[in-house]
RNA sequence: GGGCGGUUAGCUCAGUUGGCUAGAGCGCGUCUUUGACGUAGACGAGGUCAUAGGUUCGAAUCCUAUACCGCCCACCA
């Protein structure tokens, strides 16, 4: 006996995993019949450990991939690795640190060569992980986001954006991190609401008059006035009307600046006067371009005030420079009070350093054309979502693009192909010598930029890089990833696929949400509770993280991690195990010379239309994404029905060939779902071959429904006859009589079986005696109970008098009312009217019985 | 400011074209050395589906409003 009594998943799960993978089970074959399938792993940062939603990534991802190559697809499941750009970076930027180091000791080259270095010892790790997880990707076409293929892509489609003028080089305010020294996307910034204050200052007039004096402005950032080249009034404001074109005093400088009509400014907002502060602010900068305002800089990339803050001021940090602004303007009387507000504040989602607005020269993206094209293709429902309404967000989200700059101050990354004139600024060329500091072109010489792309840039273009050795493999079939990313990475893949390959990049996109700790909160390494998913595989088995992480998880939805769920599924592992050990022992006992499966009595008809019907709903769930419920329906399949009804009554009648199929058919329906503890049974059956990952899909049984819905009476009668025993005091069994009940006279050994209770032998031409049971269709069923508890069961009988009746009235009401014996469909009338005859024939029975008693 | 969700059993959640007695896992109660499984078996208790209206023969499901909770986007001096 090659079963233990207990499954041990740590026993087997490496060496089914090394079985698989040595057996090329996971390779693409265009000798299938079944079309191509084609799954893009989201790349997990190669130089990281998985984190448990990755277990969910994985697990909804080979699901797929396993059901579909079961099915006969081409089934293709392509893993990568992410360079994780400013991630990484981070991470190392901070290894150098603790070496007492800066990124200004080195070169660009040179550091970009240590995290290579650094990156690769690490790497391995994360796909020993995917091993674990059970992933059954083709380890042969991994791709790493820095490979040859990727950066080749992504230079020609920065050439190609650049040729066709969408890509341009600007000095625009962008989201810089002054801790990290690099900017952001405007997506990539987190915002907040803050607690803040609104101060008042008085910016006196040039002329004053005898009316008014000075301008009152709110700011939230007194600091920045030393960048102010306006102040800003509505044109519309009857208030300030004689003032627009007159000039006021700069406060702590000297400077005159001019009063400027613009509808940015909010005549209900404070006093409806704004500072204009180009340089530093977005809405100051568009401002500043309507009225060619100059944009004085007076923040550095540093953090610290520029010598354009002035003498007693430069240097400060921000906060220092605010305190003696404020205490500057109080000295001046220039102060004009205060106010409490919360307003939402810019932060680095690594160092929660506040993002400075600053002017700088970056690349950007003009995203208009392309989003329009990704917007047509979604209205036109090319791609369908799940959950249906991300898609209705994402072209909400598509219709409000702002530039994309894909410039990165951090070494770590795809390096920006673009070279500068040393002579002039504005001469700017496209060049792939990226590892040259300089070059000479035509005679001049240009130096490259030093920047490296967004990482997203490249993430963008992943569906038709990673196919394009095969490309008959795009669109792909599914992008599965994080709801998190549906701007970041889904809408950039659908802009950048359609402007590339003029084809959408997947037909259908799945989102899952985030897995939460136990209690519901977001898992975070701060707080300390995050599950690490490899903890749980150990514990418990991959199969049970795997079946525990779907469970009651819909599209989507955020939801909390359940251990209790993963022992759960550990136990359907266990119970499917010991399901295989008991017909192991059957098989054994029992041989067969072939393998013809014939359906002799009412449980083997029963069990194989309830496999039939997994069958089916398992393939409609799966195609429509219904995780949960699919795994819910092989769940009560195997153990309520499979375990509970079927094997039970096969104790009695043991018909091998149908054990043997039926548990190939429940094993084949749960290997994408539960894959090693499946393949371990496989593998340890004594008659089955090969392995069970490119086992076929089953076919379905021919069945005799009539008896399917004899044996479902069997089981009513049974569990009826079981609840009595329950209920009943005393003996928990009595005998059971009956007469004139064809069904019950040819299942007397099985109910005898089953209820643990002896069948008294009917007696042609007498009626049996007893305490008469109701049930649906047999009513001559009885229990020999003793007198003395009759009373008893008289109770229970009128208990269930009185439910019946309720049950009886909600019918008779509905088939009364006209309109629904009119508008109703035919069958669910006629269902309803069945259901009430069969119902009063039992209430009669039941009240004859009471009298009875 | 704009947008999107959620509210169903003690707990965590399913429930997709509106239709049998609203389900699961865990938990709870009672019983059980049954040819595999105590990581088990049997039986059972437990829900006014947030609230108020509406549409419909029929509503957890569709519509409107309210309350509470959450998320995302946005250049709110």
């Amino acid at each position: 006996m090659k079963f233990s009594k207990a499954y041990e998943p740590n026993q087997y799960e490496p060496d089914i995993y090394a079985l698989w993978e040595k057996s090329g089970a996971f390779k693409p074959n265009d000798t299938k019949k079944g079309p191509e399938y084609t799954i893009v792993m989201p790349p997990p940062n190669a130089n990281g450990n998985l984190h448990i939603g990755h277990g969910l990534t994985i697990a909804l991802e080979d699901i797929l991939t396993r059901y579909h190559r079961l099915k006969g697809d081409d089934t293709w499941y392509i893993p990568g690795a992410d360079h994780a750009g400013f991630e990484t970076w981070v991470v190392y930027e901070r290894y150098l640190e603790s070496q007492g180091k800066t990124r200004f000791d080195y070169s660009r080259d040179e550091l970009y060569e240590q995290v290579w270095n650094f990156v690769h010892e690490q790497r391995g790790n994360m796909e020993l992980q995917l091993r674990s997880l059970g992933a059954s990707c083709d380890w042969d076409s991994l791709t790493f986001t820095l490979d040859n293929k990727v950066v080749d892509t992504v230079y020609s489609t920065f050439k190609k954006m650049w040729d066709d003028g969408l890509v341009y080089r600007g000095e625009k305010l962008v989201n810089f991190c002054t801790k990290h020294q690099t900017a952001f996307a405007d997506i990539e910034v987190t915002h907040k609401d803050e607690k803040g204050k609104l101060w008042r200052i008085a910016y006196p007039l040039e002329e004053p008059t005898d009316e008014v004096s000075e301008l009152i402005v709110s700011t939230t950032r007194p600091e920045t006035l030393f960048g102010d080249t306006a102040v800003a009034v509505n044109p519309k404001d009857k208030r300030y009307e004689n003032l627009i074109g007159k000039k006021v005093k700069l406060p702590l400088t000297n400077r005159l600046i001019p009063i400027i009509a613009d509808e940015h400014a909010d005549m209900e907002y404070g006093t409806g006067v704004v500072k204009i502060t180009p340089a530093h602010d977005p809405n100051d900068y568009e401002v500043g371009q309507r009225h060619n305002l100059p944009m004085i800089t007076v923040i550095g990339f540093d953090g610290n005030m520029t010598p354009a803050a002035g003498d007693d001021y430069k240097g400060l940090t921000t906060e220092e420079c605010r305190k003696k602004v404020l205490q500057d303007l109080i000295d001046q009387d220039l102060s004009r009070g205060e106010e409490e507000i919360t307003h939402s504040v810019g932060h680095c989602y690594k160092c929660d350093t506040v993002i400075e607005p600053l002017l700088k020269e970056q690349w950007f993206v003009n995203l208009e054309p392309l989003a329009k094209r990704a917007i047509e293709a979604l209205e036109a429902g090319k791609i369908k979502f799940h959950p249906a309404n991300k898609k209705k967000v994402l072209i909400n989200y598509l219709k409000n693009l702002r530039d994309w700059n894909i410039s990165r101050q951090i070494p770590w990354g795809i390096p920006i192909p673009a070279f500068v004139n040393v002579d002039d600024p504005k001469d700017w060329i496209y060049d792939t010598r990226v590892n040259e500091e300089t070059i000479k072109v035509n005679g001049k010489t240009y130096r490259r930029d030093n920047d490296t792309f967004d990482t997203w840039f490249s993430s963008g273009q992943w569906p038709y890089i990673t196919t394009s050795d095969m490309p008959h493999h795009y669109p792909t079939s599914v992008m599965e990833t994080g709801a998190d990313l549906l701007f970041q990475w889904v809408g950039r893949m659908i802009m950048l696929g359609l402007y590339i390959t003029d084809d959408i990049p997947f037909k259908d996109v799945y989102m899952h949400g985030m897995v939460l700790d136990e209690k519901g909160q977001k898992m975070s390494k701060s707080k300390g509770n995050v599950i690490n998913p490899m903890e749980i595989v150990s514990q418990y088995g991959s199969d049970a993280l795997r079946l525990g992480l779907i469970a009651s998880r819909s599209a989507g939805v955020n939801q909390a991690f359940s251990t209790s769920k993963v022992i759960a599924s550990r136990n359907l592992c266990n119970k499917l195990w010991n399901i295989s050990r008991l017909i192991q022992q059957i098989v054994d006992e029992n041989p067969t010379d072939d393998s013809t499966v014939e359906l002799k009595n009412y449980g083997e008809n029963w069990i194989c239309h309830q496999i039939n019907q997994a069958n089916r709903e398992v393939q409609k769930m799966l195609d429509h994404y219904r995780f949960a419920e699919a795994g819910d329906l092989l769940y009560d399949l195997i153990w309520n029905k499979y375990a509970d009804w079927f094997l039970e009554s096969q104790k009695l009648w043991k018909n091998t060939n149908l054990l043997k199929s039926t548990l190939e058919q429940i094993l084949t329906m749960l290997h994408p779902f539960a894959p090693f503890v499946t393949e371990t049974i496989w593998q340890n059956l004594s008659w089955t071959n090969g392995m069970l990952i490119v086992n076929e899909w089953p076919k379905t049984y021919k069945v005799d429904q009539e008896r399917v819905a004899n044996f479902e009476e069997l089981i009513d009668i049974v569990t009826n006859i079981r609840s009595h025993f329950q209920s009943l005091p005393g003996a928990n069994s009595y005998p059971i009589a009956f007469h004139d009940d064809e069904l019950v006279y040819r299942n007397q050994l099985l109910i005898q079986h089953l209820t643990k209770a002896p069948c008294v032998p009917q007696i042609e031409g007498k009626t049996a005696t007893g305490l008469r049971l109701a049930i649906q269709n047999h009513n001559n069923i009885y229990l020999q109970i003793p007198e003395d508890i009759h009373a008893k069961y008289k109770a229970n009988l009128e208990d269930r008098i009185l439910k019946l009746g309720r049950e009886i009235n909600t019918l008779q009401a509905r088939l009364d009312n006209p309109r629904y014996v009119e508008k109703a469909p035919v069958e669910l009338v006629e269902e309803s009217r069945l259901a009430l005859h069969d119902k009063q024939k039992l209430l009669d029975n039941m009240k004859a019985e009471l009298e009875l008693v």
